[in-house]
DNA sequence: TCAGAATTGTTTAAAATCAAGCGGTCTGCT
DNA sequence: AGCAGACCGCTTGATTTTAAACAATTCTGA
């Protein structure tokens, strides 16, 4: 009845870096459908909440491109998640004075509310996926990604 | 002009477990695209492509239920994916005997002749992100994506 | 046996995403 | 100063994905 023995996952890999790669994806999309579970609960997507979620950590202004580089999506995506956020009344544009082209992009303090609410829920949940994970291992992981992404840059740049 | 200097990438982090879950995010999004940029010069989503892919080296028949479990996307998913794949005469869904609710999914010789193509670049592509991982740290790599899928998993049915 | 529960594939409506392209704006170079 | 190029946010149109509901089918347990 287990999904590993319902389907082939535990046979032997023929190229451990592109099960490795699977693994990745496909444990980043499990975690997502779990996360996105959560934020239902309170009205929000995945997308709404990872929008929210950056906004109360950033360290200084952002302009709807830095969210979008940020998230790994588009410039489009960014415009029409934050349509969706300020009709909830979320978060807010902000004109910038002295550049008239981008926006300030904040949480309101309703959104900040709504996200206090959700983010226990959040991290909790992560903090018991990763009970296992010490400092280091965390770290470690962290930096392979890190390597991983670098390296995705440059095969990109080369074209 | 990079990417970490312009954003807050490497500031210090507070809670190193949610760090690794963004990373781990992060990393499939950005491998994500650079996937689906290759899979398009082939007229291919990359939904389309890991059907494709994973019909290629299934061991048993699967289901478009089998399928939906193996990609971590919902049969309604499968469904329309598989629309798509046998329109362009990609894919063929074959009746079951004794099971009138089930479709077999299988390649055509077409279909695999697609993947031929791509399959080589796709597989050149992930080698050479990942030429700085031995087998040991791909190993170790996947065993750990597979702990955080099995956690998230038991967090689910305990609900 | 046989009625209730579970599963399968599909449909529908909503949301996210993207590429492409648009004007408006800023910047850098001459 | 002025112009070309880069950047920004937005719109459009198409695709993908999902939750939810549905009918058909299969399974299960009393």
């Amino acid at each position: 009845m287990s999904i590993n023995t319902e389907l082939d996952l535990d046979r032997p890999m023929r190229d451990v870096r592109h099960e490795a790669v699977l693994n990745i994806v496909r444990t980043a999309s499990v975690l997502g459908q779990r996360g996105a579970d959560l934020f239902r609960r309170f009205g929000l997507t995945e997308a709404q909440f990872n929008v929210l979620f950056s906004l109360k950590y950033k360290e200084r202004n952002w302009s709807q491109s830095d969210l979008g580089r940020r998230l790994v999506v588009t410039r489009a995506s960014v415009t029409s998640v934050l349509d969706k956020l300020e009709e909830k009344g979320l978060v807010e544009r902000l004109q910038v004075p002295g550049n008239r082209r981008i926006y300030h992009v904040d949480l309101t303090a309703e959104g900040q509310k709504l996200l206090d609410k959700v983010e226990p829920l959040y991290r909790n949940d992560i903090h018991e996926v990763l009970s296992g994970f010490d400092e280091e291992t965390c770290r470690n992981l962290i930096q392979q990604m890190e390597v991983i992404r670098t390296r995705v840059q440059a095969l990109g740049e080369s074209k």
